[in-house]
This record gives C-alpha cells, sequence and structure tokens, in this order.
DNA sequence: AATACTTTGTCTAATATTTGTCAAGCATTT
DNA sequence: AAATGCTTGACAAATATTAGACAAAGTATT
C-alpha cells in the first residue's frame, strides 16, 4: 500500500538533519546506503534509507564513530538507540561561537522587521532556520525567549501595534507547539504537566517550559492557559504526573492566585513537584515559597530543576 | 453541489502561487494537469487541480523534483507531504474504514476518545490523517467544525472537563494554524484579514475562515483572537486588504460589541468587505446588517461569498 | 609528550541535468 | 485598444554528479 516515490537527496538532507555533503560522503566511503537512481544518475531514498540516515545521524551525535555503525541494520541502530536515551541527559554546554553570536542578532532583528510587515510566513520560515541551525537550549533561550521579551516591550513602548503582537504570538506559539510535539517519548518517561494558572492568560512561557522538559526526557502534556486548580489537579492524578510546570506572567498582583496557588498544593497529591518561572514569579515568592514551589529564573535552572527531581524518584 | 465553476489560468495562478509560465511549463513537460479548454482553447481548471497544483508547489518548494512527482495522484501527494511533517512515525494513528461516511464517524470518535485520555500527539496524527484522506471542505466541514462544536457541548454537560477542552483546543489550533500557512499565494492574490474582535476570546474559527479564504486563492493574515476594531482597521489600510473576516462565538449579547463593529465600520476604507461567521452571529444581526456585512452560516458560503468579492473587485 | 595515522565534516572544480523565466508572434476577450 | 491567453523555442539559474583536497579532532605509536 505504500506509495513506492522515492525521495531526492535535497529532501533527504531536511527529513534527517544532514548536509548533502555528509550524506554522499557516507555513501562514497561507508556505503551506508546505496540509493537507487534515476535514469539520469540522480540519487533517489527509500523511506527505510532514510530512516537510517536519521538513526545513524543521531547516533554520530551521541558520539559513535559512523565507520563502525554503517553497515549495521536498522534494527540494531534503533536498540543500541534506545539503550543510550535511557540515561539522563547530559548537558554539555556549547560556547556560542562568535559566529553564532552575530547569527542570533540576525535572527532577532529579521524577525522584527518580518512582524512590523505581517508576514507570517516569513516568521515562520526564520524560526525554523533557526532551530535547524541552533541546538535547542540556544534557540529557546537566546532567540525565543529573547524575542517574546522584545515584543513585549515594543508593545509597551508603542513601538509595535498590538495587532502586530498578536500576529507575532500567534506564530511563536505554533512555532512552539509543532517544537514540543515533535519530541519522541520514552513509555517509561515521568509525566509533567504545563499549564497557566487561573487568571495567567499568556501562554508561551508554559510553551517553552514544556518544550525544555520533553528535551529533557519527560513526557509533557500541555494543558494551554487560564486553567483553575482543579483542572490540573484533575490531570495529574489521572496521568501519575510528578511535575506541574506553571508560568507566571502577567499580572503579578493577583490577589485570586494566591488563593489559587494554595489550593493547587492542597489537591495535589503529594510527592508532586510545583515548578514556577515567568516574569511574575517575583510578585508571588510568599506562597510559592509556601507551597514549596521551585522558582526557576531561566531554562537551565528549570532543567536542573527537573533532573534533580527525576533522580530522586529513581531511588 | 461543488461549484462546478472552473477557472482561467490567471486566477490558478494566484490561487497556487505559481506563475502562469510555471503552469504551463508543467503542463507541456510533465503533464501533470491537463485542463479541459474552451472551444477557442483557453484553459479551464477543476478545484481538483488546482488542489494538486497547489500541493505540487508545496512539494516542489521542499526540494522534490517536479518531474518525478508529476503523475503522482492527489492523495499520494497528500501523503508524500504529511509524511515529512509528521517526522515521528511513532503512534501514527490508521484508520479502519474505507468507506468516506465511516471514516468520518470513526475520525470523530477516536478523536474524542484520544481527548478524554490526554493523548495531544495521537490527536494530531488523527487530524494529520484526516487531512491526507479527506478533501479539505469535508475536513473542515465534517471534521473540524464538528469536533470543536461536539467538545464544546460535551465540556457544557460536564461530560469532559475544562483540561480536556483546553488541549484539544490547543492541538486543533496549532493544526489549523500549520494547515492555513501551507498555503502559498502569489503577490497578486487579494488580501483577506482574520480575526476576532474585542471580547471574543474563541479564535478556532477565526482560524477557520482563514483556512478556507486561503484555499479560495486569497492572501490570509491571521491576526487571532481579542483585537481592538482600530487595530483590524490599520492592518486593513497598512496591506490594502479586501476583506475583514470575524468569528463571533461567545457571548452572544455582548453590549460593547455593538460599538465595536460600529467603530470597525466607520474606520474600514469604504470597499472593504466584512464577513462575519459563527455560532453567536444571531446576536449581533441587527449591528451586522446596519454594518453591510455579509454573514456566512457555514463555510460553502464563506467561499461563495468571496469568491463574489474577487469577481467584483475585478471590474 | 611529541609524532604520525585515522576519521570525518567541509569544500572546490568541472560537468550534466532540471527547472523557472522570458520573448516573439499570433488569437481571443473585453 | 488593451488585456489576457496560446505555442514554440531559447536561455540561465539552480541543483546534482564525480573526484579529489584539506583541516580539525581523535587515536595510536614511539
Amino acid at each position: 500500500m505504500a506509495s513506492q516515490y522515492k525521495f531526492p537527496i535535497k529532501v533527504v538532507s531536511q527529513m534527517t538533519g544532514l548536509s548533502v555533503h555528509v550524506i554522499r560522503a557516507w555513501e562514497k566511503r561507508y556505503h551506508v546506503v546505496e540509493p537507487d537512481r534515476t535514469d539520469t544518475n540522480r540519487r533517489l531514498y527509500s523511506e527505510e534509507e532514510i530512516e537510517k540516515l536519521r538513526l545513524l545521524n543521531e547516533a554520530s551525535h551521541l558520539g559513535h564513530n559512523i565507520g563502525s555503525l554503517a553497515n549495521l541494520s536498522l534494527t540494531e541502530l534503533k536498540n543500541i538507540l534506545s539503550r543510550e536515551k535511557n540515561k539522563t541527559s547530559e548537558n554539555k554546554y556549547e560556547p556560542k561561537s562568535i559566529n553564532q553570536v552575530e547569527l542570533v542578532d540576525e535572527i532577532l532583528s529579521e524577525s522584527i522587521e518580518t512582524i512590523r510587515v505581517y508576514d507570517s510566513k516569513k516568521l515562520e520560515s526564520i524560526l525554523l532556520n533557526a532551530s535547524a541551525k541552533l541546538t535547542q537550549p540556544v534557540l529557546i533561550e537566546e532567540v525565543v525567549i529573547p524575542l517574546v521579551y522584545k515584543i513585549g516591550d515594543m508593545w509597551h513602548n508603542g513601538e509595535i501595534r498590538v495587532a502586530n503582537e498578536h500576529l507575532a504570538s500567534s506564530v511563536i506559539r505554533s512555532f512552539l507547539f509543532n517544537l514540543l510535539e515533535s519530541y519522541s517519548v520514552n513509555d517509561s518517561a515521568p509525566v509533567l504537566v504545563s499549564s497557566t494558572p487561573r487568571g495567567q492568560e499568556h501562554e508561551l512561557g508554559a510553551l517553552i517550559a514544556g518544550v525544555v522538559a520533553a528535551s529533557a526526557g519527560w513526557k509533557v502534556i500541555y494543558l494551554g492557559s487560564n486553567l483553575p486548580s482543579e483542572e490540573i489537579g484533575s490531570v495529574v492524578s489521572y496521568l501519575n504526573a510528578k511535575v506541574v510546570a506553571l508560568s507566571l506572567v502577567y499580572p503579578s498582583d493577583d490577589q485570586t492566585l494566591f488563593k489559587e496557588l494554595r489550593k493547587l498544593k492542597q489537591i495535589l497529591p503529594v510527592g508532586v513537584s510545583i515548578i514556577a518561572g515567568g516574569r511574575a514569579t517575583e510578585g508571588y515568592l510568599n506562597v510559592l515559597d509556601e507551597i514549596g514551589a521551585f522558582v526557576v529564573k531561566n531554562t537551565k535552572q528549570l532543567r536542573l530543576e527537573l533532573d534533580a527531581i527525576r533522580e530522586n524518584n529513581y531511588n
């Protein structure tokens, strides 16, 4: 039933994340795959070959050397990879090269220009392009978060209109959601519920937290914004989640949120951690402390907190 | 009853984003489509042929060789495209039914079950699969809209929780947004601004309108929900838009919306049409009539209205 | 610890194929 | 008369092909 359509090298490059040069080099040197050819000698890859290339890329990123992986079968490759995945992700902080700093600046200023002229498609492609060129921590911490802040500031200062902000938020939200859904999870992964408590409308923070958690190997349930505590509690119990991630952005002095947070603590099963982040956390430090929530200032802290919680849960 | 009207090449060019030269070249070289001709040898394209051209454009942008795509069927094309988006092939959903009516029923009930257990990935894959198997009007009118209504009803009746509804809305919103962005249009295509007026929080209707408009060859600017009239007006002027599409869902008796709509009419340049749709339009029929808005009850009416407006604008 | 060897990603040059674009000349529509 | 559409043929830009070169990083040997 599967159509026998085969894919050209450019598409394979995009699907696997390998450059066309590398794909050809691997073929020449190790015969990792031997794609069919058209009558005019163009390469045509089957889905199986693409899958193999994707796995090889993943494996080589994990430190294996290509030469020895080259003639393994698909299933052998999968076995090796699933073994590695269960290890807790070691976060290696990659120093940003000069080159990357420039790249990030360019991405940011280009994004702003694009938002000004309401070109959502271009903004999307800028972000997609960025996610291909940058590592995930850099993408989130140096591009997405600064962009969101910048848009918020410009909106406050009247440098852009509400309409610009709305359009940009839609695109970024969709981009982050797609990113979140693109992580594949292990069935044994611990569950994290990400949301915004009642009264908090800005959902991008919760999405960012979700993406970070997913990349750290958590199974993320994203519930959007403005969710009452009973709802969060219900989902946590139903799915036996270990962590609730809350994003607080605006307002930072909502009296009902105090109640809401206390109620959440009351409802949650013991042993479930609460992690809070976002611009407005400062306004609620007392309550957050009272309910034993971890307050994180950036995604690196979030990541560390998640790793720590996971460690504890396995002992 | 699908409109049997066939389109001349220039309109097809706008709707697909392909230049007329390319359309003719593809026909000559690869016989991608063989449109009917008038008595005087002018090309006339059917909706299906336009859809094929649109998909071919998308695929070729992704790096596929147009030559090798040429003689694939519509469904094969959709499969190839959805495969590239559906990178993780893990919990890929495969429907059992072949019959279309059964298929739609199955999709709906499967979706509801999936929402109940908070499996957003599976819901996404169900929707992606549906978009590959169904034509766009059927997908929207028979799957997406009924699903949204059903979720709303179940929420009101207490059959599902707010959390279920939130999760489902996030997924559907993202799905529709991606669908919307997948349409590419010619620069000469007329512009439509889609949004929800101030006080209206539900954005799915505006997204659906956007998707329908995009498929009818409009360049769609999607601005999300809850947007003041001045903002809408500003964007319309800036981009020289021809139509504003508004979705009204809840509440249906908001006094401030009356003012808001009148203000919108005042601000908009003459010649700009307003089209309104959604559950709550009934509550505002008087004002909508007063400001000369077209009220549409379903996506088919929306499409007809858009075609009519486009026709008029060319005279 | 210095040296040489191996592995591997990146790049170039020369060639071939694919594909978008355009012009010329004529026909039809408005 | 102006705009739109048709066909044919030509051209150039983009993309793919090969072989080979090179440098950075890792490994082994002395």
